[in-house]
DNA sequence: TTGAAAGCGCTAACAA
DNA sequence: TTGTTAGCGCTTTCAA
């Protein structure tokens, strides 16, 4: 029966119910302490009589960190982050931490942020974009917090990756599209840089390059689909008419850039032109799009992240480590492979 | 110059370089609390020198609450998810409370979750799911814990919170169908239900009998895309062929239904049957669906959660509010409306 | 407006 | 294995 209890109650009235200390009470709740099955037991009942449970902040306060994760991201609507986001914050629960999730669409008031993070004593902070300036990361270095980076590069080198190649995602795509038949290369991206996205579509321009194969660039104003759509629909028709093989930097990308090539310029893909994108996101396998692209592997990329991390707690005096995504062809309607 | 420093600067640091008192650099940080501006500048100046910055855990154990407010929400990667979470992240960072992020797929293991989230001391609770066990929201209101829920019911009517009209949506997607020419309506909805996914569903079968107009249901697993992709490839033909007027419960569940009707039945839409979805997410107007759908307006459900959570949290003797959502027709291609 | 002092609830080092 | 003691860093009465 549940003591009526006006306030939370606290380990001290635990300790006085099950006739133990405080000291008891906390190693009770404390994995792999020096307690035995019988105080435990004690304990165990006194708390849930009372509806105890240990108060994170309090014991944050004690520790080195208080058990939270901070997860930094942009466009948390779009289809890949939000898997991505989904999969880290399900691993990060399971093991016991709890994501503390940070939004940003401008780096500008990031600073701020990440503070406030630090004010909450993270565990660590998982970035997720490329966008988080190079100069925060270099203070979480001098603050000995740890950092995991997905798909972006370090500052000074520093801080644990999980990347996906960039020169063998551009290099894979040219051969894919090769293969297919391509002979004249196009690559759809963004203006506005970013680590991965940006790096593999430079990568694909230099691996055509290196094979003197004809290529055309489309920069789209960012990653959207709109943006992809819109730059194919405004493109000129001659550079359009000089690719037969295009590579989209993104999937959400090469779907804009599919319903603008059929519907507002009603070409046929793949016969007039054939299509790559990369990710594999959920949307590339939808009926109309049946995209050809490139798998990131986010279950596996959210795992190793964790790992990362988790090494890091345990260990701060690791050296950086970069751990590096496997790369699966996925090919579906949009190319013309032998099959 | 930062003064070289091993351990993270505290407010007692602080105060010994100010010349003042820990008090007076508390309130210095302290939002409206009674200090001099000359004391203010001096902490700010010391402050800023040691790169001091507050424990946001420490204060979080002398306050009512530690400024974090819980998300709690299952299917992150849906688009309409991962919409409604973004905007309610930036406006809850965008009032300097942070969001912690609790993702579930079973609702088994949520009360423990739940559990992590009050030894945080968590300022309130946002629940974006359907599938909270009533007994946890009991438990909240136990608590006094402010509880804002999205397109829920409360547990004993007890809760703030934000809805769409179940009864208004069928009725107005049925209204809407009818206008389009449709006379024999269906409904896609998925079999594990929800609440506002199921109700409306359940409320636009209720309108249609009430206008003694025939229906089919249809019943798919769950409310992926591909479980309606399956559920209309696999419905028997008859039951389709009675159907002019197709209402999915979710526009993810329209844009799996419009493939299967295409693609896998060969089909065509809206000359042989009209589709109308729900939500208005950001695939419903790509290229190859343009559905016909009746929007969620997300911003402003967002605002509403925060107004109603503020609010609460400055008073929470206010008596249960329900903010209803209005709904807006965006009628596409999929339906035939006069123009 | 300011400072002194008393906690918030917990864990960790130590001694028993 | 257990209890005692001393903080963790902050806010908040209270008195000045």
């Amino acid at each position: 029966m549940a003591k009526a209890l006006t306030r939370k109650p606290t380990s001290f009235d635990v300790a006085g119910l099950a006739g133990v200390s405080r000291s008891a009470v906390s190693r009770a709740f404390t994995p792999g302490a020096n307690i035995s099955p019988e105080t435990r037991d004690k304990v165990e009942r006194a708390a849930a009589e009372l509806g105890y449970r240990v108060n994170s902040l309090a014991r944050g306060l004690q520790q080195k960190h208080s058990g939270i994760v901070g997860i930094v991201c942009s466009r948390l609507d779009s289809p890949l982050r939000s898997r991505q986001v989904r999969l880290l914050s399900e691993a990060l629960i399971r093991e016991g931490i709890k994501p503390m999730l940070i939004t940003v669409e401008t780096p500008g008031d990031l600073g701020s942020l990440i503070e406030s993070l630090l004010g909450y004593s993270v565990a660590g902070i998982i970035v997720t974009d490329g966008s988080l300036p190079r100069a925060l990361i270099e203070d979480c270095r001098k603050l000995r917090l740890p950092v995991v980076m997905v798909n972006r590069e370090g500052a000074s080198n520093w801080g644990d990756r999980v990347v996906a190649n960039n020169q063998e995602s551009g290099a894979l795509a040219v051969d894919l599209l090769v293969k297919c038949g391509a002979r004249r290369l196009g690559c759809l991206m963004p203006q506005r840089r970013t680590y991965s996205v940006s790096g593999r579509a430079d990568a694909f321009i230099a691996a055509a390059s290196a094979r003197t194969l004809p290529f055309e660039q489309i920069l789209a104003v960012d990653q959207s689909y709109t943006d992809a759509r819109s730059a194919i629909a405004q493109v000129d028709r001659r550079v359009l008419g000089r690719i037969d093989g295009l590579f989209c930097a993104t999937d959400l990308m090469a779907i804009g850039a599919l319903d603008g090539l059929r519907t507002d310029l009603g070409l046929s893909v793949p016969e007039d032109i054939q299509v790559l994108g990369y990710d594999d996101i959920e949307q590339a396998s939808w009926a109309p799009y049946d995209l050809s692209t490139i798998r990131q592997n986010v279950e596996a990329q959210a795992e190793a992240v964790i790992e990362l991390l988790n090494d890091r707690l345990s260990d701060s005096s690791l050296p950086t480590r970069v751990h590096n995504q496997e790369l699966t062809p996925v090919l579906r309607g949009t190319t013309r492979h032998e099959s």
